[in-house]
DNA sequence: GTCGGGAGCG
DNA sequence: CGCTCCCGAC
């Protein structure tokens, strides 16, 4: 079973691209980020044309995240329970979260808050967003079940993840608050995919379109799969396809695939 | 020697069909209207390397006017005269006008106001700038010599150049004071080279984006060659060239070709 | 319907 | 840099 995460940066402008890579690599399930569209706008039939059912949570201009399944996917969840929620406002105003199941395996998509500059208003959220996602995980599954999260974590786990960790130290994507939020999940139960392979630095999933980054390999790896225990042995490798980030008009990530036994 | 004129809607977005065009019919002068561009974005050197000099005049957004020609134009003049002006504000504000000499040939070429609805202030605008240009004509011109003044009229100069001429009657393009002003400037000395050799109705140049009509060729002719005396002999013929108003995301407006012996 | 431009976001 | 929306123009 492989299951992928793209944050494809308008679904409707990467349609073409996005039905490419499905028809080339048929991924069994694909998780998609900034969609950029509501669920009436969803390009659904041409995913339906080419076998892949779909599982939105979307919303206009912003965010949006969405679930690409062979089999279709069962207790779609969109967005926090909210009623659960006092004072903070995670309600779907910021469509980042879907989760279901297929074939067995709990499927967790997210979008997490780019966070702007450390200290702002949007760092501050992000970390409020992280900490609210480790609750839904703990009051919402428990560790014996096979569970993938996956998306846009838009943190770089450690200095291997950047192209210039010196540069960017201390900065978004790779401040301490925000790897300490991401290794508090891990600590739960979940498995970096990625690294259970490779140990090497310089792999990235992302690049910035900004000053040819991506002609300078000067990305990031912010895009992971993150597996529960119980899929660790199953984890045959996880790979990062740069393939599509080459292509016309491309979204800035690329696509991610853990494959599984 | 063939004259064209052509509304290119945009000369960044109609670049690809501009130069395939050129290739295709190889004409000597091209005026172009509503390039949408400043003199120092207009792409000079995508046309050099096809073998075509550009004498540009434009603004941002709006408008501005251009002359693609095989030898380099002579004698280039932007915009009325604004020094002769009292209080009638021509001045380059709105790049409508651009002439040259090529070939011993005045080109003058024109994107004249569209009028948006017939009492409105455009529209009196519109008026007001034709009579301005045929003061132009008549302050910088002799009869005897060899003029093209080509462009976009936004005029359709009878009922036979409008697809419903019941529908349009009275409506900007038609109405009785534009239609008077195009007469008064050909009673100077201008000929409608089209019409001399084609006398049949629905021949049209442009097609409005909306409601599919150019699939139904509910279009009008409002792009037009006039050229004066001397030139009438050289006329071989005046032809609209339909083709890449077909082509993936068109301009409105289609090439107007004047053959010159 | 198809543009360019400006704002907001990343 | 690129994407979305809103705007005005035509």
């Amino acid at each position: 079973m492989n299951i992928a995460t793209w944050n494809v940066n308008s679904v409707t402008v990467r349609l073409p691209h996005v039905l490419r890579w499905l028809i080339e690599r048929t991924p069994d399930v694909v998780c998609l980020q900034e969609i950029k569209c509501t669920d009436e706008r969803f390009p659904r039939e041409a995913f339906a044309e080419i076998g892949y059912h779909a599982a939105t949570h979307g919303q206009r201009t912003y965010n949006g995240v969405a679930i690409l399944s062979r089999t279709e996917a069962r207790d779609v969840v969109r967005g926090f329970d909210v009623s659960g929620d006092d004072e903070d406002d995670f309600s779907d105003v910021q469509a980042r979260l879907i989760a279901a199941t297929i074939e067995g395996v709990r499927v967790v998509n997210v979008y997490v808050p780019n966070g702007a500059r450390v200290g702002s208003e949007k760092y501050v959220y992000k970390l409020r967003w992280l900490e609210r996602f480790k609750t839904f995980i703990e009051t919402n599954y428990g560790r014996d079940e096979n569970i993938v999260v996956c998306g846009d974590f838009n943190i770089a786990p450690d200095d291997r993840d950047v192209h210039n960790p010196a540069a960017w130290a201390g900065s978004v994507l790779v401040s301490e608050p925000e790897r300490e939020a991401l290794d508090e999940l891990k600590e739960w139960g979940f498995t970096d995919s990625f690294r259970l392979h490779e140990k090497q630095a310089e792999y990235f999933s992302w690049w910035d379109y900004r000053s040819g980054d991506f002609r300078r390999n000067a990305g990031a790896r912010i895009d992971h799969v993150l597996i529960s225990d119980g899929l660790i042995s199953r984890s045959v490798k996880t790979w990062i396809d740069v393939e599509p980030r080459r292509w016309e008009r491309p979204s800035d990530h690329t696509p991610v695939i853990a494959e599984l036994a």
